[in-house]
DNA sequence: CATCTTATATACCGAACGGTATAATGGGGA
DNA sequence: TCCCCATTATACCGTTCGGTATATAAGATG
């Protein structure tokens, strides 16, 4: 099994890197030190390598989110535990969480989109159900339920971007991602930049 | 110069549909209706390609961004236009819009971003000066000109990736997005969910 | 020992990739 | 008329693409 998990690890290390339809699969089987046969015994075909490598990183995260989404809490520390799960996956695995962002948005008519589209549906409906339940503190929605958790989703990936951006310019280690940061991006969209 | 931009439309559309790199020139060739050598005599190669058809669309929008810097308005009223401005580019030209969103956010060693990464650049800083100058009603912003530039990028983006969502899934046809549909966006970002 | 299964490599497939050498075409000026 | 220059096509380049037929090696099982 130990190639199996190399494999994974180059592929997405360089689908990251470069992007999916960018990297050929000769070049991840040379990085992992096998030949293509043994990649296509495991995984099939270059699509279910993919698959296999969304999946792979995926199960903690899916704990981290529905432990939040059970506790009953309120909306607000609904949305900065949701955050801070986010935050955690972001930092636990910087590789898997940009990779799986540029795979959020790239182009819909792409076999790599339609691998993540089920993905991003399912934290996408987490989101929405967040804002949900919570109709009794946030008044008549009036469907904006949506355009919440859209804007919520978008909040935080480009708050995680920015991080990356500032962590790759920056000389030295990778600080970890502090509490009131996270406070303080959730608190500007719930009460806006003037609180 | 009429195959010129026929090469453009076509290869704008296939970069919008299935992405820069799963396209092959030939396919641009092909359904623009000329040959290759035709392609390369006006772009010299894929990537310039690519440039030309970046920088096509954009002329327009950075004139009505720059019109809006440049009334002086408050933070308020220049929140709000820059968002109408980027909704009207939106409008204008969805598939433009959602190429240069999805090369937005590729990875950062495709050459893809490579060749938007100015431009993205450019929008940025163009959001953080907002910020700047808005120093004075929004208090010391403790370097949060940063983090307010990108969550505002962010909302937009993801509020305009919604609105897409809901065009392709909507049987009829598209809508304008509305005046107080921004104005909703915006005062969400300004004072929060809350409001 | 014989056999079956799992895991791996050699060597190859046809097709598509980005790109180009070269020639033909056609209109405008000398 | 002649040539020039912009434009376009034919036919090709070597390389890489995703994928596979087949053989082999190693370990477990009878």
């Amino acid at each position: 099994m130990e190639n199996r998990t190399r494999i994974l690890e180059c592929a997405k290390d360089l689908f990251y890197a470069r992007g999916y339809d960018a990297v050929g699969v000769q070049e991840i089987a040379d990085r992992a030190g096998i030949t293509k046969p043994t990649l296509y015994y495991y995984f099939g075909s270059k699509l279910g390598l993919l698959k296999a490598v969304l999946e792979e990183g995926l199960s903690e995260f899916r704990r981290m989110l529905s432990q939040v989404m059970d506790a009953g809490l309120g909306i607000q520390e609904t949305l900065y535990r949701t955050a801070a799960a986010y935050c955690a996956f972001f930092e636990k695995d910087r590789k898997y969480y940009m990779m799986f962002m540029s795979l959020f948005y790239s182009a819909r008519e792409n076999e790599a989109y339609q691998a993540v589209r089920p993905y991003v549906m399912e934290f996408y409906r987490a989101s929405v159900s967040i804002f949900e339940r919570a109709s009794g503190q946030l008044g008549n929605m009036r469907g904006r339920q949506e355009q919440f958790a859209i804007g919520f989703i978008g909040t935080i990936n480009h708050f995680l971007l920015l991080e990356f951006e500032r962590e790759e310019a920056a000389t030295g280690g990778t600080p970890r991602i502090g509490e009131e940061q996270i406070r303080s991006v959730v608190g500007q969209f719930m009460y806006g930049i003037f609180s």
